[in-house]
DNA sequence: CAATATTTGTACCGATAGGTATTGAAAGCG
DNA sequence: CGCTTTCAATACCTATCGGTACAAATATTG
């Protein structure tokens, strides 16, 4: 009961992500959300709680949407099918058109104020909890014998790891998707699988 | 003649690029400012004009410092060793103890609000301009028969610079020196000379 | 219909942002 | 010394920050 809510949570939750994802979280104030969400300020508070609730809620939505992409490519059979797919993955959510340039996860809060080191530890535990899972999976394809014997899983996934962040700077900078894609073939050329 | 300035040019420019580099461009306020280049507000304007030119000015002075490496790895004698040295050399900067993590370039403003929307070009152009000097340098080495001729001294530069940016958000993210010394390996095992 | 529960819009809060006017202090030069 | 020139310090400016109090509006429930 009670008055009903007069817009739409996921799609006002969207519109948050994408100015985080463009601004990074302390780029963006609440008025740049309040009216790209097109809600005002009590309502946001409301649904969603403060601005650092909001910005969790809309790194959820984006790793669970956007950045899908990655569990679709660990649940991928070959090792090298995971590797190739991550790396692609990342390539085509950092530069497509309809997406802000870049990856919330980098650009979120990479550098800022004492007000947002709690959101800057966050993503910086994100970034390490998806490090951590392709390392996982390339120790499971060690143990199957998809993975050659002398190479260590902490290190690929690193590499990987390294190299997907590499492509998140480049594509803040602007960098195009067919750039990035070359930069991708060099890489995996030199894969040990 | 006149009243004589009561503080180190170059030791307060150097306390700014250090808060710059820990918090960002838009993450420093000019509170943080003066309080650790120990001077106060009017005496910063006068002597860097507002934050954007300190902010350029301690740029500069990142680009002349901590980052000079980058003109030594490009005087290297062979390809291979400039490509080396310029992996090692971000490694070192971005982990060193007696630095912030990462690197200026990159989380200086990779993602912001308007207000610093003109740093944030700036700081893409200056990681721009890094990537073509590699790029001359690999072409110079082609030309010299010091690179396969079937590798495109853009693509590896671009391939290099890449690098150099994710091992830069790893050590944002507090990777240490070792585990960011095993990613290169990986990057140097596969390199096309 | 009245009563209740929830959301909405406006207007506001203290704190802090970047930037500056003004006055007093410290030097060189005659 | 007196005069000029520059710097230093306090205090202040407007704008915006994240966050909220309060009352009008809109629905469900009895």
């Amino acid at each position: 009961m009670g008055r009903p809510r007069s817009f739409d949570l996921n799609k006002a939750l969207d519109r948050a992500l994408h100015l985080f994802w463009r601004k990074g979280y302390e780029g963006t104030s609440l008025s740049d959300l309040t009216k790209t969400m097109g809600i005002n300020r009590p309502s946001l508070y409301a649904a969603f709680g403060d601005k650092e609730a909001l910005f969790r809620k809309a790194l959820e939505r984006y790793r669970g949407g956007p950045a899908a992409y990655t569990q679709e490519a660990l649940d991928e059979a070959a090792a090298r099918a995971v590797v190739e797919r991550l790396l692609r993955g990342a390539a085509d959510l950092t530069t497509a058109p309809r997406n802000p340039g870049g990856c919330l996860t980098v650009q979120g809060a990479l550098a800022c104020s004492e007000a947002g080191d709690s959101i800057r530890q966050e993503l910086t535990a994100c970034r390490a909890a998806g490090e951590a899972a392709i390392r996982r999976r390339l120790e499971h394809a060690k143990s199957n014998g998809d993975l050659p014997a002398d190479t260590d899983p902490a290190d690929l996934a690193r590499y990987v790891a390294t190299i997907v962040y590499g492509i998140a700077v480049q594509a803040a900078g602007g960098a195009r998707r067919g750039k990035l894609q070359r930069v991708i073939e060099m890489a995996l050329r030199t894969l040990p699988l």
